[in-house]
DNA sequence: CGGAACTTTGACACATATCAAAGTGTGTGG
DNA sequence: CCACACACTTTGATATGTGTCAAAGTTCCG
């Protein structure tokens, strides 16, 4: 039963964001199309899906790139100048924003498939810190460029609004709730919520790895490491779920659904 | 010491939601920009504001409207087809969403300046149901004509972006920390932001209505409607706050930031 | 004036935080 | 390659905050 497939937890080895380095070698949008057909973003990647149908001329002038972030760096820290959205290819990245009394919290939480940056948009600064748990990889989407672009293709700028939009429905529903639920609930809904979108992508949705140590986990969930572990381990003695240190699965999501139970309808 | 400016709660009278009604009197953006000058949304209403300096061609094509929603009434109800965005002049909407148990959670409030309905951009379906909580007034923004005229006017389009983003980072601000944060933590939370957001409309800062009952605030912040009491009650025994029913005076500020504590930095 | 809705307050139960100690896995240096 | 150090996890005992249940008090409106 020894998993060799989990990873031993990032050491404090701070290093420069990667965000500035990257805009260093944008990418022909030529070039480009190829890659995002072969993308597993698919058409969940923001400019991937609307170049697919684009007209060539329009397309000419939208120039991005990709770039690695491996485990433990940082892609963009709170208070950078905001200037590109980031597209997750793979990999998992976490959100942490400073509290006053200087503790971190964990404030979020991307996979492949997901949109970072968004934060940045009012303020044009970044609001949080977002580190990669995993060796990563991401498109570098320049705002100038996509605002440019999408003033020309008004599908794009629907698409933008939506997918804003689904954010904020999406925190008003899983933030919210949290307040009202108790740790069993909060675990649920955190192992549910990955599993679906992890689905989503074509990944598995009952077998996982969960890179967040157990203090993310409870930071992100508004518990104590030791409640995550004791809510971890009854689970596992239900026969909800098998843990193996981060990596997960799901051997009843019935019942985990149940467990969640109160959710937004 | 008594007020009269508290308001009997809403007894249970449902009506039909007022968004379908508005839609069928459509005001020309002649008569509207007029009005908009003296709107006490000023800048912070999305249109208000691109307006002024629009060109008045483009202008000409935008068409809306506004409304008097009374205490009680559902501006729009979750479900129902997304058409427009509202903008509140002046009132205070709660927006609930219903849970799987049946019960509703309170997700958030408005008051003058802010905008609602961003939640249905995504679905295209309203995802909360908005009731105003006392006598208010809204205007009504067509969505299709929002983008059309978005299309045109990048500055318009921009301020959109900045909306939404806006929207995204404050709830994840406000809501994720409620799951760490105890009861006089979050109530003191509550107070100050609704302090702040009256207070950047020229509205008092130290005095206001609270127009939600004890449940609906325990509901928002993820409390029971006797903790609500009990620890309005300290608050009151502490001098922070003066209660008089929903009537709200802030007395030591400095302290009540003190309590609120571990917020983001 | 009476009834309905809401609020306040008390007593007790229960969930989670806190404190603490032992256990496990991982990467590094000898 | 092994052993050590470190980071992380698990588990127990106790303390504390909030939920729950209940009863009395208040305000508002018809």
């Amino acid at each position: 039963m020894k998993m060799n497939t989990t990873v031993r937890n990032i050491p404090a080895r701070p290093r420069a964001p990667v965000a500035s380095a990257m805009l260093n070698e944008p990418v022909q949008i030529g070039l480009c199309k190829t890659i995002c057909l072969s993308c597993n973003l698919r058409d969940l990647c923001v400019p991937c899906c609307a170049l697919t149908r684009l007209e060539k001329d329009a397309a000419e002038r939208m120039v991005f790139s990709r770039t690695r972030v491996r485990r433990g760096e940082h892609l963009y820290r709170c208070g950078e100048r905001f200037g590109a959205l980031f597209g997750v290819r793979y990999g998992f990245f976490k959100s942490v924003s400073l509290l006053k009394d200087g503790r971190d919290q964990v404030t979020g939480y991307a996979i492949a498939g997901d949109v970072m940056g968004v934060d940045g948009i009012g303020p044009e600064r970044y609001a949080c810190n977002t580190v990669a748990l995993e060796d990563s990889e991401v498109c570098v989407l320049p705002f100038a460029g996509l605002l440019a672009l999408a003033q020309e293709i008004p599908s794009l700028q629907r698409h933008f609004y939506k997918m804003m939009s689904r954010e904020i429905v999406r925190e008003q529903g899983v933030m919210l709730q949290l307040g009202s639920m108790n740790a069993e609930e909060r675990l649920a809904m955190l192992l549910l919520d990955l599993s679906k979108r992890f689905a989503a992508h074509g990944c598995s949705s009952s077998e996982f790895n969960l890179p967040m140590t157990r203090e993310e986990v409870g930071s992100y969930l508004g518990l104590k490491l030791a409640t995550v572990s004791r809510t971890f381990s009854k689970f596992q003695d239900d026969g909800l779920i098998a843990v193996q240190q981060k990596f997960i699965r799901i051997r009843d999501r019935v019942r985990l659904e149940l467990v969640m139970g109160r959710g937004l309808v």
